[in-house]
DNA sequence: TATGAGCGG
């Protein structure tokens, strides 16, 4: 019984990961089924908080090595926030340890995701799905266990009711590659569930961000409070965050 | 009928 990491702090940050998060550290942490050609110097940061400015994501990040390049992917024409950025290390060896040390990170009210970023060209177009009429009762671990066989499941969420806590039968699941979200849709939609009150309908999911980029655009518009026709969402380097959750001097 | 933000320059 022998465990390579012995930070207890590490270890809680991990244990409050969901499931399918820590399946990911594994295999970025194991190496060999992510190595192919991929860059072992760029970083994608996925849940990157609203009004997060690259000066604070370097701060953060800065911290473990020298930084080549840090930048968060907004709609081009507000500013609005994507929720997801590259970071990129001098050195594959600070990257690793960003990985180890920085995913699962808390910023505000979200947990930072850092991954290693994948080579150019890798098709995810069209591998985020809408779900409808699941079961009243479904869960979690039931759409990995209806989908988890096409696949690399990367994220899904089952919607609840938000007075009664119950699910709404409506549901996200997104996949790593656009085949396996193809070959879902071939084999489960239209198939009848046990519990369920209608056939399964699985559809790609609309991109609501670049839709919700640009009302908020419109909202700015002309609007008296905003910053003189301006169109840009402010993002000040000088948000505080809390320095005490994540000291570094432990690791 | 639809979340939160998973792959650029």
């Amino acid at each position: 019984m022998q465990h390579q990491q012995t930070n207890a702090h590490f270890y809680k940050e991990v244990a409050d990961m969901n499931v399918h998060q820590q399946m990911q550290y594994k295999q970025v942490g194991g190496g060999d089924s992510v190595d192919a050609g991929i860059d072992k110097t760029k970083l994608i940061v996925n849940y990157i908080p609203q009004y997060t400015a690259e000066g604070e994501l370097t701060s953060i990040f800065a911290n473990v090595g020298p930084l080549e390049n840090v930048r968060i992917m907004r709609d081009h024409r507000t500013g609005y926030s994507y929720g997801f950025g590259f970071v990129k290390y001098s050195n594959p060896e600070d990257a690793a340890r960003a990985i180890e040390i920085l995913n699962g990170f808390k910023l505000r009210n979200k947990r930072l995701k850092v991954s290693y970023s994948r080579p150019p060209g890798q098709d995810m177009k069209y591998s985020n799905l809408y779900v409808t009429n699941l079961p009243k009762n479904v869960t979690e671990e039931d759409m990995d266990n209806l989908f988890g066989e096409f696949g690399e499941i990367i994220q899904r969420t089952v919607l609840k009711d938000k007075i009664t806590g119950m699910p709404r039968g409506v549901g996200f699941v997104r996949f790593s590659k656009t085949e396996e979200a193809q070959s879902a849709i071939s084999a489960l939609n239209g198939k009848q569930l046990d519990n369920a009150l209608l056939p399964l309908s699985i559809r790609v999911a609309e991109d609501h961000g670049k839709q919700k980029a640009h009302f908020l655009e419109h909202m700015t518009y002309g609007c008296p409070f905003s910053n003189g026709g301006k169109r840009r969402f402010q993002s000040p380097d000088n948000i505080q965050y809390d320095k005490s959750q994540w000291s570094l001097e432990n690791y």
